[in-house]
DNA sequence: AAAAATAATTAACGCGCGTAAAATTTAAGT
DNA sequence: ACTTAAATTTTACGCGCGTTAATTATTTTT
């Protein structure tokens, strides 16, 4: 191993006996040299450890092979999960991912995609946060930089959107309900910043035509992130009162849905379909912590691991073709039905 | 705002009229030049926005602003709330966090570090696996770079630790379980790779012996971090089978409760310190779903924010100082009793 | 107001690597 | 073995900024 320490590229053409040109283009792609060359870069790789400068090398190439990631919260397990998918795509592919938290904040969001930009990406993979990003400052980023949005779309703005079918989930959720009990209700936050919520209450909407059944919407006010918090105490209230006309209620999202259990547990109402349960709950999103909650939750499962790679390798294509797509592309992935014990 | 683009320090220095090294000396550092020059420079700022490049700035900067901040695993809200605080505490002071996570994966962290070297960072805040980190590894690390290692210790290595008072968090829930009920058994898993769980462990032992009861260790199998499952499984077991020795479970964190819990409700036993309960259940950690458990989850809860904040700055001091701590220091901080229904 | 102290400017070099052009070597093809 | 094509080496410049030394301008001191 290590004989004496390598500072330089040029120190270690002298060392490998392979001129420097020669070594950068290897170190930019390894199969651009000679095989023979390679094998004899390769074995002086492995005795004289030595590692080109990321910041030189960064300053000069016109491109850097850096992916930032930008998700609204990691807080969400969700967006760690996701998040995660993605990164190991970038890394995967030989990118570097630089993986960002919006931390609930919109405004975050803009700070992160400034920072990004000093990175020079190659390309970012934006989760925005919908109707609270700043689509303008979004727009104008994606002219410099290819953007790929997932999990939430923002129409016509960037090259690709990646996400969930939440027509075919909602239809499917709903479905089910409809066939096995009573129809279900709709809990959601009165101002969801999420654009797939906006098309979750359509779809309810519209799956509920389609049964013949009266739809009924119940939108509870609250701020922020705190989703389980404004399950608990919202929708506490709605189910102390006897609001919800049926006894099925399907929530926006899996977290209200942790939210309401919780509150459903309080007031001592039993959940799920068994004999003695008064009320049937549903939540979207299979949220790793669904499994776990009492009764485990009966939730519509995405695709991560789809919906991360497609975004991930679309992303890649239109780096690697050096240009645009003539028409933004939009991906949709089905979720499946995950059946516990609540609903 | 921008009258034309400017492209390097050169361009800026020509229309704000100040000569280059000046302006390398304010964005080192603003108090650097003198107030009516910073104006100058300020004023021409924020009509041409130019920002020096980073790469170009970082190639040839002795250390960098980059601050390393490494976590077993960002997919564990622990880690993604505390690594948040640092993320934070690190921009305040004027640095560049870079989060990495190492997914739960003792060998990731090594290429984390590895990464990181790459980047040549002023210093890093590691919360490492424990056991399951590669002591040797890190050791070596650290004399490269200044450590700051947080919630997990390992012994001897790295600058200063920070982290939770183990013996005075589990008393804490011992000496109110006692008083409040039974003594609690203790549950963790076999091969804990954190060394919090050996602590919690012993100070378990030491409590119950100074209350004077016998103490009740359940220790079984599983791997990895689905903690969740197997607090449910393994934990499901014991209770099915009667095995704890008394009517409460004191969990070496957090999430192996919620397991227990959940496991707890599938076999219709009545949770919490009320009339019909037959079982008591306590974590550690205060993780952020606790709340939200069925019944909510009585645990010890860590001050996320003052262990981040010290961590921070006690590698700020280092750097700044440019030398090494003579002693390596560790800090505890209190945990808190969050009294909740379940225990 | 002149002298002393402080700050800014000019000029120039270096950091580590990308990259281009010309010269040279090596491999492939008949 | 000879021609061609492909790969490598030599040489040299540029990227954007840190930094230093000598010079000049500005501020502070008494």
């Amino acid at each position: 191993m290590g004989e004496k320490r390598i500072r330089n590229m040029e120190e270690f053409a002298a060392v490998s006996g392979i001129s420097r040109p020669t070594l950068s283009k290897y170190f930019n792609d390894p199969d651009s040299v000679r095989r023979t060359t390679r094998e004899r870069i390769e074995a002086a790789l492995s005795q004289y450890d030595y590692r080109p400068n990321v910041y030189a090398v960064n300053q000069n190439r016109r491109k850097t092979r850096n992916i930032g990631i930008v998700v609204p919260n990691l807080a969400d397990p969700f967006f760690s999960e996701i998040g995660r998918e993605v990164e190991l795509a970038c890394m995967a592919a030989g990118y570097s991912p630089i993986l960002l938290s919006s931390h609930g904040n919109p405004a975050q969001e803009r700070v992160n995609l400034e920072s990004l930009r000093a990175l020079k990406p190659a390309g970012v993979l934006l989760a925005p946060f919908g109707k609270a990003s700043d689509r303008a400052d979004i727009e104008r980023f994606s002219k410099d930089v290819p953007v790929v949005t997932f999990d939430a779309n923002i129409e016509g703005v960037c090259e690709a959107f990646v996400g969930t079918d939440n027509f075919q989930c909602v239809d499917l959720m709903v479905e089910y309900l409809c066939r096995s009990g009573e129809p279900p209700c709709f809990f959601e936050m009165k101002t969801p910043s999420n654009p797939n919520a906006n098309k979750r209450r359509q779809a309810y909407l519209e799956a509920m035509a389609r049964h013949g059944f009266a739809p009924h919407i119940h939108q509870v006010p609250g701020e922020g992130w705190k989703f389980e918090e404004i399950g608990a105490t919202e929708g506490g209230k709605l189910m102390a009162a006897g609001a919800f006309e049926t006894d099925t209620v399907l929530c926006s999202n899996d977290r209200l849905a942790i939210g309401m259990l919780s509150a459903a547990y309080e007031l001592g109402m039993q959940v799920g379909h068994g004999k003695g349960c008064v009320l049937r709950i549903a939540g979207q999103d299979d949220h790793p912590f669904s499994r776990y909650t009492c009764p485990p939750l009966t939730t519509i499962a995405q695709d991560y691991g789809a919906i991360a790679n497609r975004a991930a390798s679309t992303l890649f294509g239109i780096i690697e073709n050096e240009t645009r797509l003539t028409e933004r592309e939009e991906t949709l992935f089905e979720g499946t039905l995950v059946m516990r014990a609540s609903a």
